[in-house]
DNA sequence: AAATTCTTGTCAATCAATTGACACAACCCG
DNA sequence: CGGGTTGTGTCAATTGATTGACAAGAATTT
């Protein structure tokens, strides 16, 4: 009934949560308090008891929380306890690439078709998934019950295979194209826009280094406070 | 001289801006304002003056910014207007995806050399660039003045690498590996965790449908239910 | 079984980021 | 060349996120 919005900045660190919980629960470990975990990632245990109200009580006091029930519930939340059917629309690189981890199938995320406008490359076959031309995409969406679409393809087709997917009624689109996708709202976008991830890291070596030469601070494994 | 840290939010948008800027100059715009400016972007005109103005006075009242000098402004502070030159590590799906992207190149991310610890893979050449096995990394690095190393290889491996990278004075790593890798304060990590930003997007598709069964919201064109 | 320790959930305080408001400089039109 | 208009730079107000503090519940010890 209530509509908290919850922010993205708690929702950002959840996965980080459920990484460090999945390594826990691997190392046999059953219990673990808000400190401990927050000494390990390198953050506070004020933040991660704060995040985790947000969604409800999942610890004891005296005792803290329990691994495998903490993680089970973040995967919960993250909607990790079903399945996710993707198509993957460009069959170039990064697209090939992409269907070929298979760390995300583990997670749930399944491939279930690839699209790409080159007649060329339609037939081949990535990791046993035929490439599709893009004429079919609409309707396999439809018939396979499909919930998000991986746009690897370049900038300038992107907004219209985005439009063309709205309309088919994926629920969420993974964006590698260099643009922002006008879509309608109840359509989730997450964009990966690497060169922006580039440029920012570009910005931090430049700043750093600019820092250490103003201050006369020295590099290396040296240490100057 | 004065010592103002530059919060990472401001970083993060301007990259876009740089995009939004450039589209403008493509299409032969020579000013605009921080009101028009918002209204393409989607954000607001104040935003944009706070965020220009973290790095100086780039526009002048009356009349609004420059796009083509503003662009270049924007270039400088990230660090764009000179070469950056890269070595991948790992030559798997990702990482041969990555050196196919020329994007990159253009704006001055320049791919160097590639590395695998797998001696099969090596002596292949991708776009041109040989493959070396791992052992040649260091001398590689000094020898060729290499900034950035992008890390493309599986988790278990990251952070042993991380630290040999540290260690032959690279200045940034581009981490594309599912950990949080502990290196020196000194060098810059821009992680790429893709399956933590697949996961923020199941989480942002399953709690939009919960509300729009909640508040028995009709989705998009259509009609649910 | 009582006393002590531990550690959560939560509220308050601080810190950071975003938005709004406006003085004043530069532009533009007549 | 003067008056009206535009639009920045900046400061103040607001909103949001993070950190700190502590009461109270549960576990553990004696």
């Amino acid at each position: 009934m209530e509509e908290k919005e919850i922010s993205q900045a708690v929702i950002g660190r959840l996965p980080r949560y459920l990484r460090y919980l999945g390594e826990l629960k691997d190392e046999g470990i059953e219990r673990v308090s808000s400190q401990e975990l927050s000494d390990i990632m390198q953050t506070t245990a004020s933040q991660i008891r704060q995040d985790l109200n947000t969604f409800g009580g999942f610890g004891q006091q005296g005792y803290g929380y329990n691994v495998g029930y903490l993680y089970d519930e973040i995967r919960k939340i993250l909607g990790l306890d079903r399945e996710h059917r993707l198509i993957i629309v460009g069959a170039g690189h990064l697209g090939q690439a992409l269907v070929n981890y298979t760390n995300f199938e583990r997670r749930g995320f399944i491939f279930r078709g690839i699209f790409d406008c080159d007649p060329g490359i339609c037939e081949k076959t990535i990791r046993g998934i035929e490439v599709r031309p893009m004429e079919q995409m609409a309707d396999f969406i439809r018939e396979n019950d499909i919930d998000i679409a991986v746009l690897a393809i370049p900038k300038n087709s992107a907004v219209e295979v985005a439009k063309k997917l709205a309309d088919c009624g994926i629920k969420g689109i993974w964006n590698f194209a260099h643009v922002d996708l006008p879509v309608p709202e109840h359509i989730q976008v997450e964009n990966v826009h690497l060169s922006d991830s580039l440029m920012k890291l570009s910005y931090n070596i430049s700043s750093s280094q600019e820092e250490s030469r103003t201050s006369g601070k020295v590099d290396g494994n040296g240490q100057n406070r």
